[in-house]
DNA sequence: CTCGAATGTCAGGCTACCTGACGTTCGTCG
DNA sequence: CGACGAACGTCAGGTAGCCTGACATTCGAG
């Protein structure tokens, strides 16, 4: 009798957790500076060009406090610089600097990694089915 | 083209989002004490006799510490109460008061419209692959 | 030229985890 | 029987990620 399925919420964490400490572990293995899969996710929205704080913030989906967190610790690591707006004085393009590039590349490579390990473990189909269930839209929870 | 896919770990807090906001708001639209999922989880593993902290840590696979907290939240509400264990002085169980199990099961109510719902949305085999997939052991993140 | 809107930022708060460090209580073993 | 390690509960403090509130600065549109 399994009388206790674990929730939902708390298997997502759960999952969660794991690929955050997968991601921090490998960064750090391969000499890295460590990003969390957050900001990595802010590498993910940033243009080449260089995106604001409130842009940024737009494209992940939070507030801009939240963003200008994320943004904060990359910049303090060095993998971000955020340069003069030359068409605004009061918005700031947010940019990588060449270790952000590399910084940038390697997360993405190692959430790839631990995509593909998920997939070898579960299956693909239900790793696939994983991510399309997570993309489809969530929408307000509380109608 | 889809330049940007969005991370795996960010999906997967995006959804952990959508479920305690959805619990939590329902929760308090109904008129019971605000319970988090973890909380609503430490409900499920949860003995009818009562439990000490550690091995309600175990369940959860949480430490000791946080299972504490966890339940310190509940008692400060009024939904558990910690008894001295008749076998053990240094054990007390955590048991839960009548509040409690009525919170217990409008929480576990909750959730379970809350993954209704979200079958309804992205259909129930993604729904049922979303938690088949979570609910695959998933190990080591860096072997 | 004034005013509302957008931007970036600081401050503070919350949840859910974690490690470290105690003091207490037992079980066991010499 | 008495000492010792193991388990329990707890306090303190730390991190990440997200949030709301508040403010000063800067624009753009009236």
């Amino acid at each position: 009798m399994p009388p206790t399925r674990r929730n939902l919420p708390q298997l997502l964490g759960d999952a969660r957790r794991w690929f955050d400490e997968g991601l921090l572990a490998a960064m750090e293995a391969g000499g890295s500076a460590p990003v969390s899969p957050t900001q990595a996710q802010l590498f993910a929205v940033l243009d080449d060009e260089g995106t604001t704080v409130s842009e940024l913030a737009r494209r992940m989906a939070v507030t801009r406090q939240t963003a200008h967190q994320a943004v904060h610790g990359l910049v303090a690591a060095g993998l971000l610089e955020q340069v003069p707006d030359p068409a605004s004085a009061r918005q700031r393009l947010i940019r990588r600097t060449p270790a952000g590039r590399s910084a940038h590349r390697t997360a993405h490579d190692v959430l790839a990694r631990l995509e593909e390990r998920l997939a070898e473990r579960i299956g693909k189909d239900l790793a696939d089915a994983l991510r399309a269930a997570l993309e489809a839209p969530w929408g307000p929870p509380a109608p």
